[in-house]
DNA sequence: ACCTGAACACCGTTCAAGT
DNA sequence: ACCTGAACACCGTTCAAGT
């Protein structure tokens, strides 16, 4: 049977959710599709483009926006959230998006960057800081979720020790949602500034 | 001649500098150390620890405040500047520290979040959120400057098409510094709120 | 057009054995 | 205490040759 390209992602996500990135090898990927290694390469031009592909598969949900049209605050809010979620949904999720976005090979996230981007230049910032805008609120939720994410992990190996000190403080998502708080003021003070 | 934690994290920055991240194995330093590669494994327990030394070394210098009491705002953006140009000045060197800092393996790191925490209770934030705020700022300049980094490598590689198209917009320092007024910005807006 | 098999040039880490 | 040598168990990528 022939292998297509969106096997070869599906695979791929499912190495992913199961064992890590660490083992998410273009051989072991090859193994468990049961063809060569070089097969791969004729789907794929290299490793990073496979993993941009799979980090696009991981996005999909994210750029679903609500139809109804919203102000931007709660536009970016959602956006996060929706980001944050996806990212959560598959081992290791924050860590091979930020990587896959770092170089450049992932599509959704540049749509992603663009909804935001759009978000802020509703908000009165200047078209030309836009984009940075944007970028600065990526930053925060690949950051703070590969972050949130290693925890996890850790404390899933590590075991119990000391659950919930403090069920406000300690809650992911309401740290999660200071940060993005923390953006949205900053946007809002910054509408039509100029470089 | 015996070999120290020193001349390994010498050596290893070096091989950083000259020849970039990718190309900076235990192999490789090993044999520009004339060790075998096992040697390195007497000092370090694993390649992330070794890298998280290399990381310190290359921070080194942002820790230095200046002895004036200053004001918490140029604190922040002192300490984002400084940060951004340590890492400017190794090849790949916000890629490192940023993974360093996300395997929890710098204590520089640690040291540059605390600076920027305490600055912002100084601006009033409430304790518990502190932190947070700090590490939104330390995803941003690492975010920005791993981005700004890697997109010098290309054009450095991909020559001078399009050179200085604008100067205001496409000055990288301004671009920076506007995303730390943001930061702050939402610092500012953010005093004494609760999670 | 699509894939195999074998090769190239590497990795990180461990560990008995040496000095 | 500190290091070597060899081994273990892998990598990503290429490419002539097959179907």
């Amino acid at each position: 049977m022939q292998l297509h390209k969106r096997d070869v992602v599906e695979a791929a996500t499912a190495l992913l959710d199961d064992y890590g990135i660490a083992d998410l090898s273009m051989r072991r990927l090859a193994r468990e599709l049961e063809v060569s290694a070089g097969a791969l390469y004729w789907h794929f031009a290299n490793k990073q483009q496979l993993l941009g592909a799979v980090a696009d598969r991981i996005l999909q949900p994210v750029c679903d926006e609500d139809p109804v049209p919203q102000p931007w605050r709660d536009r970016i809010v959602g956006t996060c959230s929706r980001l944050r979620d996806a990212l959560l949904s598959h081992t290791d999720g924050a860590e091979l998006v930020s990587a896959s976005f770092a170089a450049g090979q992932s599509e959704a996230m540049k749509a992603v960057v663009s909804l935001l981007g759009a978000a802020a230049v509703d908000a009165g910032v200047a078209p030309d800081n836009a984009e940075l805008a944007a970028r600065t609120v990526v930053y925060y939720v690949l950051g703070f979720t590969a972050d949130e994410q290693s925890r996890m992990q850790w404390d899933a190996a590590g075991a119990d020790l000391a659950v919930g000190q403090s069920v406000l403080t300690d809650d992911p998502t309401a740290r999660f949602d200071f940060g993005v708080q923390l953006l949205v003021d900053g946007i809002r003070a910054t509408r039509a500034q100029r470089v």
